[in-house]
DNA sequence: GCGACAAGCTTG
DNA sequence: GTACGAGCTTGTCGCT
């Protein structure tokens, strides 16, 4: 059934019949006929990178399906096409209608390991999916959220193949000699050529491997019965691989020009510093970006005893401790401003360069089963944390604050502008954002009267635990900022100590004031020391409101250390969680409406809290009051009232205004 | 030259 | 003596 390659690489292991090249006519229509009889498939991609809305592409497809006479029980085949070997191969363009109508059947099920980047480097060549997704990369996610979710990782500790890593190291080699061949890093040889240039048989069966593995673990996860455990979650992410590709496919527009200039101005000052740095520290190299040198010089040239320790009980030199002792030398503040500058160009402005495709519109990629609370994570790049305006640098540099009409001059959001359509007229960004999601989700598990209360009438939180806290502290209200910190702690079981760091406020007081918090709120202390107990006696595992699962084991151990930060780890699990699911079934929701009725608008991103929508100014009116209901119908969480409120832009992501409606 | 790790930064 | 998630970047160190 395969054919050997004569050069460059010959597979010298043995290989069952289960898995095989695929390179004529004739076994492309033999591996046909086993898919059209299954339903179920497995389909996985090699490619030529990562970068599927730049210049990569797929280089060959691997497919499966179970067979109970294979000794794995999936039977796997590799398809090359765009290989550049040399080597025998199928031509793209014969196989691309009937994969094409394969993947858009409407009962199959297509099971893959990662799906969302296999569905993008689909419909790169027009294959559309058209029956059910199951993703074994999620479904590992919620087999046991402690582990790893990589492929190899899962093949070891989920299937025992001790050896599931040692194709991927044969690969390695492969890739390192082809590298050095060209004489390029490794790193750049894989971003411009991936595995196009691997043997066809190395790849393949390479391939038809993460093929097999991707059905083995769909079977022993189904055997558990792992989609029927938590239906309403599973369906859910699997529904949102497609919101998520089709969001990640419209991308964010960027304002190059901006970026480039933010970067020059960023390079300015470091250069400028640098200068002045220098000078200081004639006879030795001194790097401001270098923790070590900044070591030494601050605990060991100018003889300052530590203050605050890393984990491994370094003496540190982070920004408020740079602070703290900036009185004691000329270079320690030119230093923390080096450090700014250079964290703006590195960080921000040069990653998004390096990022855009060829029409300046950034994709960015959201991970469904990146978290273990079930919250999303984004990257490449994390829009999750992207600085906000910083008020002080606005003070600094522009004199004014953001209030009072000053601006942040270094602000990475501005480089995020609205789009516009082809006659010119800008396409309005509407944020919508849940209003207190995370206190209100705290709120219906604590069942905590004052809160229910707050929220039933529809008052600001903040405000209320001010007046709440005040009154047993006496002198009138709380100050808010306490109020807010304190709220926000929360969700992840902050500390008086925790409450003095951040409020940059004395330890008594921030005792008294979480003192007074509780003896007012103490509906939620009591919840979570049943909470944990309950979670103790059921063997160190829940499911929140939503089914969705988390172990904690730590939960019981003797560490006191491990124990707490297990406490801290379920609860804020529980909370999180659960406020990123309104926000993922919220999506999907947002999603079927938008295909399902055409009007002209257009998902974009989500932010924790937050949906971006692009919407055409001609249906702001209709989409913009339906999204918000479909944001805030969730009749399980009564009598607390979700709700969502709406801002748009129509400048960039800097000038967000509110949304008058 | 590469991978792993530590430390630091920014967010909700 | 302390904090929850997450992602990304630089510098450092050991290995090849």
């Amino acid at each position: 059934m395969y054919q050997i390659a004569a050069f460059p690489y010959r597979v010298d292991w043995p290989i069952d019949g289960s898995k095989s090249l695929v390179t004529t006519g004739e076994q492309f229509e033999g591996m046909l006929r086993h898919l059209q009889a299954n339903q179920v498939r497995i389909f996985d991609h090699e490619t030529t990178g990562l970068q599927w809305f730049k210049d990569d592409y797929s280089c060959g497809l691997g497919l499966g399906v179970f067979d109970s006479t294979s000794p794995s029980g999936v039977r796997s085949w590799y398809v090359p096409y765009r290989h550049q070997t040399g080597e025998g191969q199928l031509d793209i363009e014969t196989i691309r209608d009937p994969m094409r109508r394969l993947f858009a059947e409407p009962d199959a099920v297509w099971i893959a390991h990662n799906f969302k980047f296999d569905e993008h480097m689909n419909r790169r060549e027009g294959w559309h999916i058209g029956g059910r997704r199951y993703c074994t990369q999620m479904a590992a996610r919620l087999y046991d959220e402690n582990k790893p979710v990589a492929l190899k990782k899962r093949a070891y500790l989920d299937l025992g193949h001790y050896w599931a890593s040692e194709w991927e190291k044969r690969l390695d080699e492969e890739v390192n000699r082809l590298a050095k061949a060209r004489k390029m890093k490794k790193t750049d040889y894989m971003a411009t050529y991936g595995y196009c240039e691997v043997a066809i048989d190395l790849c393949g069966f390479y391939c038809c491997y993460d093929v097999d593995f991707t059905g083995q673990l769909f079977s022993l996860y189904e055997r558990w019965g792992l989609s029927s455990h938590f239906p309403r979650v599973w369906n859910n992410e699997m529904q949102l691989i497609h919101t998520l590709c089709d969001m990640e496919e419209y991308g964010c527009l960027i304002d190059v020009d901006y970026v480039q200039y933010l970067k020059a101005e960023t390079g300015k000052v470091i250069d400028r510093l640098s200068g002045m740095i220098e000078p200081m520290f004639r006879g030795s190299t001194f790097n401001p970006g270098s923790d070590a040198d900044l070591r030494s010089f601050l605990y060991e040239h100018l003889m300052i005893p530590a203050t605050t320790r890393t984990k491994k009980n370094q003496p540190s030199v982070e920004a408020d401790v740079l602070a703290a002792f900036a009185h004691l030398h000329p270079a320690i503040p030119l230093i923390m401003e080096w450090r700014e500058a250079d964290k703006i160009r590195t960080t921000w402005t040069d990653s998004i360069l390096k990022k855009l495709d060829h029409n300046g519109v950034l994709h960015g990629s959201l991970q469904n089963e990146g978290t273990t609370s079930g919250r999303l994570s984004s990257s490449s790049p994390n829009l999750q944390n992207f600085a906000n305006e910083n008020d002080d640098r606005a003070v600094r540099l522009t004199g004014r604050h953001i209030e009072d009409g000053g601006h942040d001059p270094w602000s990475i959001r501005r480089a995020f502008i609205a789009r516009k359509r082809p006659d010119g007229v800008v396409i309005p960004r509407v944020i919508l954002d849940y209003e207190q999601i995370e206190l209100k989700a705290l709120a219906y598990y604590t069942k905590d009267p004052i809160m229910t209360d707050a929220f039933l009438k529809g008052e600001d939180i903040h405000q209320r635990t001010q007046v709440e806290v005040g009154a047993i502290l006496g002198g009138g209200p709380a100050p808010r900022r306490l109020a807010k910190i304190t709220a926000f702690g929360l969700s992840y079981c902050m500390s008086a100590k925790g409450l003095s760091r951040q409020a940059k406020i004395p330890e008594d007081e921030a005792e008294r004031f979480m003192e007074a918090f509780f003896g007012r709120y103490s509906s939620i202390s009591n919840y979570r020391e049943a909470f944990w107990a309950k979670v103790r006696f059921e063997g160190c595992q829940f499911a929140n409101m939503f089914g969705r699962p988390r172990r904690v084991p730590g939960l019981t151990s003797d560490d006191n250390k491990i124990r707490k930060s297990s406490e801290r780890q379920s609860f804020g699990a529980l909370i999180q969680g659960t406020a990123a699911q309104l926000t993922k079934e919220s999506l999907v929701r947002i999603h079927k409406w938008l295909r399902e009725t055409g009007y002209p608008a257009v998902l974009v991103s989500t932010v924790h809290d937050e949906i971006w929508i692009d919407c055409d100014p001609s249906c702001l009116t209709v989409v913009v009051p339906k999204v918000k209901q479909l944001m805030e119908d969730y009749p399980e969480f009564a009598p607390i009232p979700i709700t969502a409120s709406a801002d748009y832009i129509d400048t960039n992501w800097a000038e967000k205004k509110k949304l008058p409606l």
